[in-house]
DNA sequence: TTTGTTCTAGAATGGCGTTCAAGATAAATT
DNA sequence: AATTTATCTTGAACGCCATTCTAGAACAAA
């Protein structure tokens, strides 16, 4: 007994503990998927996870840098439409990662790691929408300001359902005000 | 042993216990609080709660209860001030409700119960900054989707550190984006 | 005095994230 | 080829948690 699976490449067993909790965190939110759950269908023992990652938070953050480097990707594929189109676009995206931006904010206070995590990519989000701000012709000095606006807003529609038509009509909205 | 308290006032107890909780929750969190230090506070078994309360998110929508009632109490009181100014002030209340809010959300998906509350509570929040927001001049078709730009930007402030100027100019921004 | 309702608590349950100790496997060194 | 070392894997356990079970105490009504 205490079988050991080494011929399976190890640099592999790792990707399959990342990507089985990647679907299940997606599927069934982060507090809502055990750390049994993940071991069992990726196929080791729960412990085994423990050699891989130090704790749950830490599987989470190497979730996210998949998840976001993976969307990312695809958002960049989209320059030239519209700011409009992208920002739904990459709401699409997102919310198709289910309860996963819902569950950073609930970890932040309890793992250090993964509010350092959110600081870092809150300040990467918040470059980018300046730029775009910026490039759409808003003044320098507000775009600052109108970044934090729209980040919000877009958070607000991550956190709370709303039926696609609803969020066009959000997002038109906060264009319309900042471009007024 | 098995000793019974039931000289002391049963509606005080109950009083109490929801009193304990509020303290804790706020100052510690919803998640890093645990039934057993609530009823250690109050000072009674850790079961007894479970007389009084379902489970522990239904003493978290009794406090959540507790807790708006006196905030909405508070920011009555402030009417006749101009809007940006009470938009402060609410903020400045329930941010000294701790991580309060963001525990909302972290349970909604948990219960249902939590979720209901949530529902009722935008639905408030909501109607009330469409009638600010018409008062004060805007049109009543755009007050609605105004209404909730409004709110994912308080939302977001809420849930993100700022210091008081920081949070000063992002509402001045939005007000400014709206009246604009 | 008896009966019933309201309340309390010790003990147990089951689930969780995590740690421990004991190995198995393969690679590196002799 | 033999031995040591580093890399992995695991069953079993730990401590904490929310919650439930069961027995019974306190009080009110009959």
């Amino acid at each position: 007994m205490a079988r050991n699976k080494r011929h399976l490449d190890p640099k592999i067993k790792k990707e399959e503990i990342e990507l089985v909790a990647t679907t299940l965190f997606k599927e069934k939110g982060y507090e809502n998927t055990s750390m049994a759950e993940i071991a069992r269908s990726a196929g080791v023992a729960a412990n085994t996870i423990y050699w891989y990652f130090e704790n749950k938070d830490d599987l989470l953050i190497a979730v996210l840098n998949r998840v976001v480097s993976q969307a990312m990707a695809e958002v960049v594929a989209l320059r030239e439409q519209p700011l409009g189109t992208r920002l739904l676009k990459l709401i699409a995206q997102v919310e198709s990662s289910g309860s996963l931006m819902a569950d950073i904010h609930s970890r932040v206070s309890h793992s250090p790691k993964v509010q350092a995590w959110h600081d870092q990519f809150h300040a990467m989000v918040e470059q980018l929408s300046v730029s775009e701000l910026v490039n759409a012709g808003v003044d320098v000095e507000e775009a600052q300001l109108d970044a934090k606006l729209l980040i919000y807003v877009i958070e607000g529609l991550l956190a709370h359902p709303h039926k696609l038509q609803e969020r066009e009509q959000i997002i038109d909205q906060a264009l319309k005000r900042i471009f007024a």
